[in-house]
DNA sequence: ATGAAAGCGCTAACAT
DNA sequence: ATGTTAGCGCTTTCAT
């Protein structure tokens, strides 16, 4: 019997070891395996009957290599400890493994060298499309010959969150801009004039469009802007973050806080307290946030939500459609998911 | 010239269209391309020099098919959300990137059917191995087949903290048991006996573990167990945590807690502090850990911290390790990776 | 030093 | 209804 065979050896079963095993033609069997109109209903039923017995699985790399197509998707996610990339991996994984995709998924560590790399590997016929979201240092230094070179190379690339502006792909982003204008509106609408924003991302294009936004809404607001109440914080390690702060709100008179990221908003309620504030008594913080951290806080942050998982489905979606239309149909679309301010504990109308 | 056709029919450049170019024969080139010595210096230079300026990549299928290789792994983690395992991930990825592997990685949302599935789906080629903790619903219905049949068919597993007792495979895991012997001696040696153990963990193995340690270490220091200082939290929903622990903490006398997870510490660490607990002054809290959370919360979490991110590193070296050697010389191990207890804000001596 | 041919596992156009 | 053949891109043995 051949499953004797298999066994001792170990290796896979293929469509020739049962072509052999029935004394037929590999196409026959590779014909009775489709369902082919062509095979005789009594043969396709054995066929399958002993592929199944067997647990017969069609080669992965043979098939890639005859249909030039991988089922694959790449991934480069800057840091993977970050609560949001997790959550929009989540996304991705979940609607590509909905429609039959597999993840091969990177980690930039925030590096262009590794980004490159990493899309230099993955350009060899290892996947049919990938999902990213820029390094840091590739934001900074605004050098994007690898993702132009991936295009030209026939790979499709969907960008999420940060995105590059002057690349020409699909790109899933959240509204940054209109979130920041909302959060100081709340802050506004509930009594709080002396809003200060601070940023840990200041490099990036979110921060800028964040900081924009604030801007923007003190304006629809009629609140003065005041240089002094914009905090960008350079210093990578969170740890940091108290320190930088307090000087700052020893002497400036705050009453609300928009944070660019939940570490900093922490900070901030810890460096609050500490100089006699009560939140969300007579001090109040929003954050932008996806985390875990915002739920566990005490008080619970008042947030500026982004939809991580959606977002990832949505580049999933953009990208599987992409590759399963034929070249000419193609186009790029830039798809906004979002944010909400989700009210907890952080914020309160001071009257 | 060549580049103009590729350029504009974006196919990738192939080994035929090298030798068509030069107007040698295939293996020519192959063998140039690989350094061999049966090619002359001359030939070899203008074949490389022009596989380099056109940026040849060998095609991935192509080899794999031929090789039986992929240098790829497959990781299967029961949650992305949770920080330990992408601790581990980051690990995985370090190692796997410097030795060249990639990793196609699964999300099994602690199913078994979706552990299962995904293990069937990546037994068709499309990796040499695969790195896993299992789903929670397989540890609790102790249905391994899927492990075995994935190993019988020559693929080997490596499994990382949770493991499989009775599955013959590679195991990473951490020393549970003694960590919690450990936990429960740094509170007893600072003059705390009335000590609580609060379990999320209670149905799988590393959670009993941990409870073994703790009844081990009370023993040690001679402190009488009593099962009502044990609290197992079935509530999967960790806004639930502070309802259950609220009227268990108003009945008993505690004074420190060893908790299996963030979640719970933090709010076993609130519903002390709204009792009129001062922490750490006169309730001390250490919680199992490798997070986020620990560091952030107020006070800082004193923890007893797992190393994600080595046993990460030592499941992908074990894996890449066993896949580079003969079938022969491969043998199964167990690693562990010990603890640490890191002290933070939560703890403090009685006296 | 170079080339021809077989084969990895599969599909599909083209016989029969 | 079944089989033959070529080919996906590459390596490797065996000529020449």
């Amino acid at each position: 019997m051949y499953f004797v065979v298999q066994f001792l050896s170990m290796k896979k079963l293929t469509i020739k070891d049962i072509a052999h095993h029935f004394n037929v033609s590999i196409s026959t069997v590779s014909k009775a395996l489709n369902d082919s109109y062509e095979i005789s209903v009594s043969t396709k039923e054995k066929i399958q009957k002993f592929a199944k017995e067997n647990n017969y699985k069609p080669n992965f790399n043979a098939l890639s290599l005859k249909n030039r197509k991988t089922k694959t998707i790449g991934i480069i996610i800057p840091n993977m400890l970050n609560y949001f990339f997790a959550q929009v991996f989540k996304g991705v994984e979940k609607v590509a493994n909905e429609r039959g995709y597999k993840i091969i998924s990177c980690i930039s560590n925030e590096s262009f060298e590794k980004e490159s790399e990493t899309l230099e590997m993955l350009s060899n016929g290892s996947i049919d499309g990938i999902i990213l979201s820029m390094a840091e240092q590739t934001e900074i230094e605004k050098d994007y010959r690898h993702f132009k070179n991936t295009i030209n190379g026939g790979i499709p690339i969907v960008m999420f969150d940060r995105v590059a502006d002057s690349i020409d792909c699909d790109k899933i982003i959240t509204n940054d801009f209109d979130g920041a204008v909302s959060a100081v509106q709340h802050l506004s609408k509930t009594g709080h004039k002396k809003i200060a924003f601070i940023s840990t991302l200041s490099h990036l294009n979110i921060g800028r469009l964040r900081h924009q936004g604030y801007i923007k809404g003190l304006e629809k607001e009629n609140i003065p802007v005041n240089t002094e109440y914009i905090i960008n914080i350079k210093e990578d390690d969170y740890k940091e973050y108290e320190n930088v702060l307090t000087p700052i709100f020893n002497k400036l008179d705050i009453d609300g806080v928009i944070t660019t990221d939940e570490s900093s908003a922490i900070a901030a309620m810890k460096v609050a307290i500490r100089k006699g504030h009560k939140v969300p008594d007579d001090f109040s913080v929003i954050a932008f946030s996806n985390g875990i951290l915002a739920r566990h806080s005490s008080p619970k942050l008042t947030t500026v939500s982004q939809h991580g998982e959606q977002m990832g489905a949505a580049a999933a979606e953009r990208l599987i459609n992409k590759l399963q239309k034929p070249k000419e149909e193609q186009q790029n679309e830039t798809i906004v998911i979002k944010t909400d301010i989700v009210e907890r504990k952080s914020t309160k109308p001071l009257f």
